[in-house]
DNA sequence: TTTCCACACGCAAACGTTTGCGTAAGGTTC
DNA sequence: GAACCTTACGCAAACGTTTGCGTGTGGAAA
């Protein structure tokens, strides 16, 4: 079993300082040509590679990034991640992936690991639960220590730093406005509670899209759902008897849900109920009918987040203190369950 | 903004030696309680933790486990992850996961970077295009510099080292027999090209199982499907007017893309053709009908690969030669897709 | 007063790099 | 033969830790 070679080593066997094999392996012109070949051949021979932990160390940088997600079981997420590691490693970067779980002290802890020497900078969608405590000083004590943050998604207003989000009530109206343009009239929603920053603003849009069609909000065509992975019974009741003739869910969990719950209670889609959700991910895809939904472009939002990263990371200081909030389009996507047969 | 605080500015700050901090920090009787509370005080206050760089340049470890998987936006892979996290921070170690995409030289690279510093051992699983270029020299490198590997899922024989897989081909036999014990005669498979091993393991089964019940393999019944993400096309040409009464999938995208063009022919799932997949994803979970499958139990993988790593990373050298194969118990999950009405 | 022993602390090496500067050996110039 | 310049290399510091060992100071015992 042959360890890890390092300079040292190669120096001692070659008869040179270890400055010289250092020296010989960035070609240095203050070795003699002789030297540098008989060291490089060496070093190949026994497969060097530099310690990036020294090299950590010495540079002070890490050239590491560390993206903190609150689940990692989720196909956005996944596809926010895709796009970072494309930037990350085009540039060079690496990345680490740690999952809070949605929960406040794992987001603290995996902050502050990351944070002591594991990486330069942050990509960070913040937990259920750091939003529902409201206590940041996690992220604000990383950038006090120069380390660049940007948020995406789920961000926080209070927090000032470079920011990657979707329009999500402007989403949310665009997909009201479709229901609406079909010729539905009785549109219920499907969200979060409101201390979910991307379920309100969503919750907010459709609003705003009904008062823009003269249509009032109906109490009774609202749900709020806390706990996510146990909608299916909140929708069954909600649903049950009520009249209406189009649902918005703010995720693709609660449209597939509300799905199986109408076809159970005899009704069809899209034509007694529209459907459609925000995400595209893969059960709206593969649904059947196939989901009608807002894509939120997670590869673009990975991509640009980790673009702003990199700027702050490698610019010099004096960009350091611009802040760039990048908005990432959504669009509609168009598919079978919001097709009225009447259009 | 107050810079990462070290234990030489808390030196010069105090007034004693880096390394009277350094025990006193640790509670060293070397040092007299006056100056330990002086220093953890201080401490406390300019927030010092540890760099965790320079501890791992000393310690020669890092505390880290490297990941790497084919893909990141996958369900399977991402409840594997789950598994690794969850072990891994119980014991105290980071996790840094990359993906290889697919793509061999991805797979290197990632393999390498983490190799030099980075990361103490490997849960992998391979690259489709490792498999089909049987080029394993970065794996067996890495581990003859001492760092050991666990391969998971897609796994290599030749390669010596910790594993944990599935009976790929029991659980293929389980989801036949299934079919078969319904009364299903004419039975399909959607699989892979033989080179992914799990595809030809799980084909091997689906043939075992036809044998154990002396049915003959018909060519015309087996459609090995190359790229992956692009489906839709041949399986809807191998369906077209074929005679089967059962189909089982290797994986969850074949079996809704099948439900999908069956539907499209007018077939009715499960009564004119049932279906079983594999692997227990969202998808399988949410389609109507649902879909009766295999559990591939991917958060336990990641549980016993940690472990095994975990084990291997802190055993004595004298367990370093032993290596173990873990095999994970599959189940099938009985849903609508394969509830035929004669039953 | 001398000797001895705790006590409380500092020194220095080590982990693996990089790099500015110092310097010995050899050659060239006058 | 002296002065100087190249060439080719080594030294040492630095990044932030940990830790075995050496040591100065003070007090107590003799």
């Amino acid at each position: 079993m042959k360890q890890k070679v390092t300079l040292k080593q190669i120096a001692k066997e070659l008869d040179v300082s270890i400055s010289t094999v250092s020296k010989a392996l960035k070609d240095s012109v203050e070795i003699s040509l002789d030297t540098r070949q008989k060291v490089k051949a060496f070093a190949k021979l026994y497969n060097y590679k530099p310690n990036n932990i020294a090299l950590s160390l010495k540079n002070r940088k890490t050239k590491t990034i560390g993206v903190i997600i609150p689940e990692i079981v989720h196909h956005f997420f996944t596809t926010v991640i895709g796009g970072v590691e494309k930037v990350a490693n085009e540039k060079g970067y690496n990345v680490i992936i740690c999952s809070s779980n949605n929960s406040f002290d794992k987001e603290v802890i995996n902050m502050e690991m990351l944070a002591s020497g594991s990486a330069d900078g942050f990509i960070l969608s913040v937990a259920k639960e750091t939003q529902l405590k409201k206590d940041y000083h996690h992220i604000e004590e990383t950038m006090n220590q120069g380390m660049p943050v940007v948020l995406f998604d789920r961000i926080i207003d209070e927090i000032v730093c470079d920011k990657v989000i979707i329009d999500d009530a402007k989403g949310a109206q665009t997909a009201t406005n479709h229901l609406l343009s079909i010729g539905c009239k009785k549109i219920a929603i499907l969200t979060t509670v409101d201390y979910i920053s991307v379920g309100k603003l969503r919750t907010n849009g459709y609003l705003r899209a009904l008062r823009a069609y003269d249509i009032p909000e109906k109490e009774e065509y609202i749900l709020k759902i806390e706990d996510i992975d146990n909608c299916e019974s909140e929708i069954e009741e909600f649903l049950k008897d009520k009249d209406i003739d189009a649902i918005f869910a703010v995720n693709e969990l609660f449209a597939v849900t509300a799905a199986k719950v109408l076809n159970g209670y005899g009704k069809k889609i899209p034509d007694d109920v529209a459907i459609i959700g925000f995400t595209d991910g893969i059960l709206s895809k593969h649904f059947i009918p196939s989901l009608t939904t807002i894509s939120q472009h997670g590869e673009d939002m990975g991509i640009r987040a980790a673009k702003l990263l990199i700027d702050k990371l490698e610019g010099d200081e004096t960009m350091t203190e611009e802040y760039r909030t990048v908005i990432i389009d959504t669009n509609l996507i168009h598919r079978q369950s919001t097709k009225k047969n009447k259009e």
